[in-house]
DNA sequence: CGGTGTGTTGACAGCCATCAAGAGCCGTGG
DNA sequence: CCACGGCTCTTGATGGCTGTCAACACACCG
């Protein structure tokens, strides 16, 4: 059941049999959430982690104003709140962004795990290391790139993410998020991203239809827009 | 020599004495740097990981453009570079901001912490895990706040967290670090940082003298500004 | 068939970047 | 001792990127 993930985690290193079996047995449910349904909110403090089998979430913060800032996409494969595990409260929420199924480990197994396997505790370390890489691109796309650059730069992460997981299909892949979510993504209002997205279609550079079918048309010029190297994603294989 | 270090932890969870003893010994050399100088560089692959004893730091990423983005500062017992140990390749480099005296400790000793002393690693593993709840709040602050509100809520968190290493003297503390810099941070320009100041300080809000001596005058309205709340630190001492 | 959510486009305003120039401070060297 | 250059801070003028407000098209759905 937790296929995606052991995929995703192999492409860092190696796992043993045994390892993926521990994990494989480390879940004591799954539940499937609507769109736009909450797994867990900020100020909770859940008891279990939660894995991504399939579909699409975000982290979210609101501030007392009511902006929404989300701080990350997640997608199959992603351990999204192992977080909760060590931090206990959650300082942010998680959402679902299409109808997602999720499988739940309890914490005390995560526990577990940390003291008797101890490669594979530092792999999922990993993993939410790599989320750290993510949030650090994106403040740089943020603060010092152009609205264009860093919806590129989004586009670019998302098609090397989705690819670890076989999740693309050449240059296109899908990605069922509003233009709203977007603006709350890359800190842009809507219209904006309405212009940003309008902008690159007419350049030729990328295709982006209703219902979230993305087409990637010109690689270099959009990577070369970003600014994009995909160092930060950790994907080379090697012992940890 | 680690003092600054297990003190700052200490305020997540209890360690025992062995756990201290462990930390206490696991480094190797230590290394004074001046300020402005590079610790480590992205791209580059440390065998080692730098604890700051003294001084400050800041991560930073520079774009092919040549421009800067500061994604984290660092502070006396912060574990800088504890990623390295599991990215391997630093997707960032850290810098000084003044001279700094670190500590190194050696990976293998990380290694060994993972497989010896699991609840000693389960408090690394979250150290790092509060470094990413601070990059999500400068998501939120630089996607959803205004360049004002985002100061105020970076000099917020400066002294919560250096209140928390015993570094503050009442509302004040110390912050070498140019306007310059703290424009790279904010992903602001030189010029409005310095006008963003000047607007606090003649609001009666902050004080920020030239060689970083930094008082708050006005809490309550800083911090309303700033729309800011400490949980993403995670200062509450529990069983992790 | 009306209501709701999403995407699209235009007009206008404002925050912040950029360019420029000067002031203060400090270390260096004549 | 003073002149000088470099770094940082400061302030003003100008422009542009992006937010806000508004209206409409379109799809979906109860």
């Amino acid at each position: 059941m937790t296929a995606t993930l052991i995929r995703k985690l192999e492409r860092s290193d190696v796992l043993s049999d045994e390892e993926k079996d521990v994990l494989e047995k480390s879940f004591s449910r799954i539940r499937d959430f609507r769109a736009d349904e909450d797994i867990v909110r900020e100020g909770d403090r859940p008891t279990e982690s939660c894995i991504i089998m399939e579909g699409f979430a975000a982290r979210y913060k609101v501030l007392p104003s009511g902006r929404r800032q989300i701080s990350a996409i997640h997608i199959s494969g992603d351990f999204v709140d192992l977080h909760s595990f060590l931090l206990k409260t959650m300082d942010h929420g998680v959402m679902t962004l299409a109808p997602t199924r999720c499988a739940f480990v309890p914490h005390a197994n995560l526990k577990k795990i940390t003291e008797d396997y101890p490669h594979l505790a530092r792999i999922l370390w990993l993993s939410t290391l790599i989320d750290s890489a993510i949030h650090r691109s994106w403040l740089t796309a943020m603060g010092r790139t152009s609205a264009t650059a860093q919806m590129a730069h989004l586009i670019c992460e998302l098609h090397v993410r989705l690819g670890a997981v076989g999740q693309t299909n050449g240059n296109s892949f899908h990605m069922p998020i509003t233009q709203e979510e977007l603006g709350d993504a890359l800190g842009l209002s809507t219209v904006h991203v309405n212009r940003v997205l309008t902008e690159l279609r007419n350049g030729g550079i990328v295709q982006w239809q209703g219902g979230g079918a993305v087409t990637i048309l010109d690689w270099d010029r959009l990577s070369e827009i970003a600014e994009f190297s995909p160092v930060y994603l950790s994907l080379q294989n090697e012992p940890r």
